[in-house]
DNA sequence: ACCCTAATTAGGGGGATAGCTAATTGCAAG
DNA sequence: CTTGCAATTAGCTATCCCCCTAATTAGGGT
């Protein structure tokens, strides 16, 4: 949980993290969209992978990083029980503030 | 966002929204929840506000420190984009190549 | 075996974080 | 004004994070 929210914390990595949503791809296509080094970008999908927000496979020689959506629903699931929403059926589109004394 | 997640990225954070669930609580009542000096609980305080997590209300010589819960939904909501299908969402531009197969 | 590409690991510098103790501010009451 | 309680700010140290370049591992092709 710790890893996971720190994780998130970080733009590149929550860019890197949208990315992936549309399938998994490989480090280096990844390292394209960005303008950093590579090695800076390996560092991020490290921590990803620590967290369990994503999973590298490797295929010949590239790296594909897949996303893994249970990680992503972990972290919903602590910030539902904060909100006080414990479904996952349904969006509540107004939340209700706790009660001002 | 930055601040958001990096603020639920610590353990005594989360845990302090958790106390905050149930209603606003003084800076003392939560120092008092922990092992550690009172200052290093003000420090996490501050970090949750800075995150919009909390917001501090006077009230004699004492503060209060209420839970803000649209914080929390800003996160979740970053959260179900990416846990849903990735149909719409902001996609961020990035050089993709042709996926490699 | 050799070389080329893909990606990671190693090492280092600079800045941010987390914890502490001590000093300070803010309020209320005597 | 002084005292007392609540809470923060100041100042410090140790540790961790982010970024870089250089070196290394791993596979595939010739």
């Amino acid at each position: 949980m710790n890893a996971l929210f720190k994780a998130l914390s970080h733009p590149v990595r929550r860019r890197i993290i949208a990315m992936l949503r549309a399938g998994p791809l490989a480090s280096g296509d990844i390292a394209a969209g960005f303008d950093m080094s590579w090695p800076t970008i390996t560092g991020h999908l490290n921590a990803l992978k620590e967290a369990g927000l994503v999973s590298p496979e490797r295929e010949g020689q590239t790296i594909r990083y897949r996303l893994e959506i249970s990680a992503v629903e972990e972290a919903m699931a602590f910030l539902m029980d904060i909100a006080g929403t414990g479904e996952t059926a349904e969006v509540p589109s107004i939340a209700q503030k706790a009660p001002r004394r």
